[in-house]
RNA sequence: GCAUCCGUAGCUCAGUAGGUAGAGCACUCGGCUUUUAACCGAUUGGUCCUGCGUUCGAGUCGCAGCGGAUGCACCA
């Protein structure tokens, strides 16, 4: 890894070449080839893994031999007592490895020169347990299954530089155990939905990433070019729009566990690229969904966490049904006083939010002040899972109107340690209704705001066909894999998080001139 | 996008008032050991994030930039 000037490592423990640590690793590589040695062979025969071990000899005792034989490999993560105690990891887990001189042929005790920490071996031997304690195995043949040319971080003091271990996460996951836990728990996680979905007779089905219109969300797209079209095409902000286009199209439940791209900023609980659950049934309205949302993420707790109650942080918090649900003008009364209900007119919101100290910016109805107020006063205090429910119908462009409450829609969102966790609702099914929704959005867009829906006339049409009586839900999965691990940071449950690139500057005046290839395709057409 | 903080050896960090760039660990070499970051000895290792400035002299002071962290904004 090069910095922004060309010369040095920028994040820690990584040798660039030409670095000393790993100049002596490639001399030691020559000297194994040397020896005849491949470093890099193709198999190993393994009899157990590590956890295999640990579990089949608990209780064997201290200071015992047995004579069982056994074949583990694995990588060389630490080493003591001048390599006579070596830990080997693979992915259950440690075995310690016994390296006596007296059990080891000449030959591979001086090859021993040759290992360092991070190169896999694989070792036949017997079982032992130390007088420390430590399952061991004896070790009475090594064979090098390959030769790490980077200097593992140092095991005393660990790998604990933030930018390097998200620059490089491989090396993360392999010293710091719990980033490996963490993203198993997101697999389970995942996992947990599918088979909850799929046992509802779910169908998954992946919707277009590319898309003309972005479309489903108020957030700013990405922007690619297809080079044969000559068009510019966006990367998806949501899938609702063709989720629930299959609707129409006569499938009844589906959804979309899928990868959203929103080009907007990066902080702990946001990543520009994140997964998103979005599920859709007919005949159901939100009343129906606030049920299945509390029993399929009740269940992915107990997956996870082994029961309802998780740790966050310094909050505890109880999953266990039902959540409270409270209607969004009465968070905001019991947040701060307000009556919203009694204020019927946008500059009486108005001036009501400026009085409580609300920041307003480009709200432009009392939906949307309403809303402000109450992201502003009341979010931050629903620290259990919490569904608010009934939208000012300004804020919500494809939710059906409530049934009882003028100006209101049908539609929830849960929170939970003040953070917003998914949203859902009775999916607006009007097409003219639905027409007029998007054609305001349409004109916010033209007036500027970059996050307002754009106006999909096929989505539309579609809904002309007929759609039925719908429920859909959205359920942001990093944010509630962050809840069940206790993550502080989204880049923790994400393998690979975005980061901004190292750039190399050019070193000549040469290299500075543009690459031609580069330049003939920023050039359109 | 805004604010605050951070950047010295592979790692963790020290660096006094602006005056020769330091320690421990790691690496390498040698010794020793059947029991746990072993230990003992020796060597090696630096563009102090980058650039410009102030100064006789800058790791240290100033300005600009790069990268990161946190918070805010946006949002899920």
């Amino acid at each position: 890894m090069v910095n922004s000037h060309g010369r040095r490592s920028i994040v820690s423990g990584i040798e660039i070449e030409g670095g000393r640590l790993r100049t002596e690793r490639l001399r030691k590589l020559e000297e194994l080839k040397s020896l005849g040695i491949k470093p890099y062979p193709y198999r190993f025969e393994r009899t157990h893994k590590a956890q295999d071990l640990q579990e089949q000899y608990k209780e064997l005792e201290k200071e015992v031999e047995t004579q069982d034989v056994v074949r583990v490999c694995g990588k060389i993560m630490n080493e003591r007592n001048s390599w006579m105690f070596v830990d080997l990891y693979d992915e259950t887990g440690k075995i310690q490895l016994f390296c006596h001189k007296e059990s080891l042929p000449q030959e591979k005790l001086d090859q021993r020169k040759l290992l360092d920490k991070g190169d896999y071996i694989g070792v036949t031997g017997t079982i032992r347990r130390t007088k420390a304690g430590e399952l061991s195995v004896r070790v009475t043949d090594w064979e090098l299954l390959c030769k790490s040319l980077q200097p593992m971080p140092d095991s005393w003091d660990g790998f604990n530089d933030v930018e390097a271990r998200y620059r490089h996460r491989y090396v993360d996951m392999l010293v710091n155990p719990s980033v490996r836990d963490t993203l198993r728990k997101r697999s389970v996680v995942i996992r947990t939905i599918r088979k909850f979905l799929d046992d509802r007779d779910f169908l998954e089905i992946e919707t277009p990433t590319l898309q003309v219109e972005a479309g489903g969300a108020d957030a700013r797209p990405f922007v690619t070019h297809h080079n044969t079209l000559d068009i510019d095409l966006f990367l998806r902000i949501a899938t609702e729009l063709h989720l629930k286009r299959l609707i129409v199209g006569g499938f009844e439940r589906v959804y979309e566990i899928g990868r959203i791209f929103r080009n907007e900023g990066i902080s702990t609980r946001h990543n520009p690229e994140f997964t998103m659950l979005e599920m859709y049934c007919a005949y159901g309205d939100y009343n129906d969904l606030m049920d299945f949302t509390e029993e399929m993420i009740c269940e992915c707790a107990t997956a996870v966490a082994g029961g309802t109650k998780v740790k966050y942080g310094e909050h505890e918090i109880d999953f266990a049904r039902p959540w409270k649900r409270v209607r969004m003008n009465d968070a905001i009364k019991n947040a701060c006083g307000l009556d919203v209900e009694s204020i019927p007119t946008f500059e009486g919101m108005k001036e009501a939010a400026t009085k409580l100290g609300v920041h307003l910016d480009k709200e432009e109805t009392r939906g949307e002040v309403i809303n402000t107020i109450f992201e502003s006063k009341a979010e931050a205090s629903l620290i259990q899972p919490t569904f608010i429910i009934d939208y000012p119908v300004e804020v919500s462009p494809l939710t059906k109107a409530h049934r009882n409450n003028p100006g209101e829609v049908e539609r929830f969102e849960l929170f939970c340690t003040g953070r917003e966790l998914a949203n859902g609702y009775s999916e607006l099914t009007d097409p003219l209704d639905q027409r007029q929704r998007l054609e305001n959005q349409a004109r916010k867009k033209a007036a500027g705001n970059e996050e307002a829906m754009p106006l999909d006339l096929d989505f539309i049409l579609a809904m002309e066909y007929g759609m039925p009586p719908t429920m859909g839900i959205g359920i942001g999965i990093d944010r509630l894999v962050m809840f069940l691990t206790d993550s502080a940071s989204i880049r923790d449950v994400i393998a690979f998080p975005t980061m901004k690139p190292i750039v190399e500057p050019p070193k000549t005046a040469k290299d500075a001139q543009p690459d031609k290839d580069a330049e003939a395709v920023s050039r359109k057409g």
